[in-house]
RNA sequence: GGCCCCUUCGUCUAGUCAGGUCUAGGACACCAGGUUUUCAUCCUGGCGACGCGGGUUCGAAUCCCGCAGGGGUCACCA
């Protein structure tokens, strides 16, 4: 078995997904092979070395469900696949696509609801050769024959032919259609064969379908592919990864909570549809992401836009995805698209099915991100934040983003992180005098009462020491003057300053560098949560002792 | 249930095709210690696997057979 064709013919391959949902992180990993195969044709690399021989990737609808198939599918899978950067040589023409609102390459149409005709030519074809015949309407093909074939990864498979059904390969004409609809398993043979692909790449769910496919291929007489079946990506749990976790996860934290109705009013028919969603009439995952978020929770990122909103970066998803079920073959495990074109090898793919492990995605995300320099950070994270957080009216300037940048840059694991934990900039709340409650415990306790309420007269000399920085309060001359302030009273360490102070403006004992922290408040306000801190806590200490 | 596929640390895996160099290597997670103004980082160390049972062989994670467990498929869905 060999995975390079005869060198005077170019490598094609494909991925052609039918229009019914976003891009899934199997579908975003199959994608990835198919586009890689066809880079390695195209540049001679990998198993191409030696060969001149070409390639190309093809992007190709299969909406022959026309009840599920929609076109804002089409559009957010295209999308998803140019957000991951992983363009196509052939593809149909997607309104709202910029780039690719007209079709490129001559072997269209992309769509299969668009080739009706052409099915029917070799559908006729297959009825000379009485390969076929009708039942209900629809036309089944006859399996006469055992098959045998080849797969990349999962060596020679040979099924009986009693042990493969005569199957349905078009189905009944609907009222109101000129032609009658192809099923899947004819759809795919004919337009991969008339399209030239050569390498047809995709989950192991169609392992099972292969030896219909291959006897459709020797019953039209066009030459077989390679088939290369990749293994699914599962659950921790050892489920399938799939959409409809979404809609486990938000049944099973609505019920935890006796979830008694949602707060959402402002979509249409939301009720209606919740109450549907909540018996198990669908599984529509809209639904289950806004009632996760109603709750305050994470909806579980399952398709290429889920990773997209959280902020990993796409290079880090498409290097983990490559991973699962791949490797290299020696200790290499992070690499980029360009080595990934270097060493990629169809034979290498594992069979057992891998489960996705989000931790280890998290680091390699954290790793990419304390890898590019702060100025690339700083471009990426608000490119990231701006459309998604807006900026509640009061802009920031380029320096404070700057500062923020700074703070997060090596804490951050995903772009998401830094607007999650920065709730000590949220505006104060006028209308509600600060008290104790604003103030973990914890951190009061161990940070400013204790020794004799050490904390506070430090917090007090800091106060001092910031009331005397300038107006611009910028992070260096925050970090000088609280530096001065330390060697000049004797305390400890900064610590010393620096924990009162972020309990002080934060109410938690956990912030970014202090300076960067308080340069982010600004001087104003740090001054005024100070006094305020220093009130609540004066007073009860008074009281006490 | 029939047919097909899979099985190395908790997880992803290297090693299996060409049996010895594997008292099984790496990564993530976890645990302990150190550095550090908190968190995070960083450094050092640690825990931890060949599903089970037979067989072949001087020798098996690697080859053969059986079993168990997991997955897929059996649609006019793809």
């Amino acid at each position: 078995m060999s995975a390079t064709p005869a060198p005077h013919k170019p490598v094609v391959t494909r991925f052609a997904p039918s229009p019914t949902g976003n891009l899934h992180v199997g579908g975003a990993r199959t994608a990835l092979y198919a586009w890689v195969v066809a880079q390695q044709a195209k540049r001679n690399l990998g198993p191409f070395k030696d060969h001149s021989s070409g390639g190309s990737f093809i992007l190709r609808f299969e909406d022959t469900d026309r009840a599920r198939s929609s076109a804002a599918s089409e559009r957010q899978i295209a999308e998803s696949l140019l957000w991951l950067g992983l363009d196509w040589d052939e593809g149909p023409a997607i309104q709202g696509v910029p780039g690719h609102e007209t079709a490129t390459g001559d072997r269209g149409p992309y769509r299969q609801s668009e080739r009706l005709p052409i099915y029917h030519d070799h559908l006729a074809r297959l009825r000379d050769a009485g390969h076929v015949y009708d039942d209900d309407g629809a036309v089944r093909f006859r399996v006469t024959q055992d098959v045998t074939f080849t797969d990349a990864v999962y060596g020679q498979v040979t099924v009986k032919a009693d042990d493969i059904e005569d199957f349905v390969i078009m189905k009944a004409k609907a009222d109101g259609d000129d032609l009658a609809f192809p099923t899947f398993h004819f759809a795919v043979v004919v337009d991969d064969a008339l399209m030239d692909v050569t390498h047809v790449i995709r989950g192991v769910e169609h392992l099972a379908n292969t030896p219909k496919h291959a006897a459709l291929y020797d019953a039209l007489g066009f030459p077989r592919p390679l088939w290369c079946h990749t293994p699914s990506i599962m659950n921790p749990d050892g489920s399938k990864m799939s959409k409809r976790d979404k809609a486990k996860a938000a049944r099973k934290a609505a019920a935890e909570r006796s979830w008694p109705a949602p707060p959402v009013t402002n979509i249409d028919g939301f009720h209606e549809r919740w109450a549907d969603f909540r018996d198990k009439k669908n599984d529509d995952a809209g639904i289950a992401s806004i009632v996760l978020r109603s709750l305050g929770l994470g909806v579980p990122e399952i398709d290429a836009s889920d990773f997209r909103a959280t902020g990993y970066l796409p290079k880090v998803l498409l290097n983990y995805l490559s991973l699962l079920g791949w490797n290299p073959g020696g200790d290499l495990e992070r690499f980029g698209l360009d080595q990934l074109v270097d060493a990629f090898d169809l034979s290498r793919i594992n069979k057992a099915n891998p489960k996705f492990d989000r931790d280890k995605l998290l680091e390699f995300n954290r790793l990419a991100i304390a890898e590019m320099t702060t100025e690339q950070f700083n471009d990426l994270l608000w490119a990231f934040c701006e459309p998604r957080y807006g900026t509640d009216g009061a802009e920031w300037s380029d320096a404070k983003k700057l500062i923020y940048s700074k703070a997060y840059h090596d804490r951050a694991r995903v772009l998401s992180d830094p607007a999650k934990a920065s709730s000590f900039l949220d505006p104060p709340d006028d209308e509600v005098a600060p008290s104790e409650n604003h103030y973990d415990p914890k951190a009061t306790k161990k940070w400013l009462m204790k020794n004799d309420t050490q904390g506070l007269t430090d917090l007090e000399k800091a106060r001092d020491t910031l009331a005397a920085v300038g107006d611009d309060f910028a992070p260096e001359a925050i970090e000088a003057a609280l530096e001065a302030c330390v060697a000049e009273h004797g305390m400890k360490n900064l610590g010393s300053v620096a924990q009162p102070l972020r309990v002080a403006v934060s109410g938690s004992a956990v912030t970014p560098p202090i300076h960067l922290t308080l340069a982010l408040i600004g001087k104003a306000e740090t001054i005024r949560r100070i006094d305020a801190c220093l009130a609540v806590f004066k007073d009860a200490a008074k009281a006490e002792g």
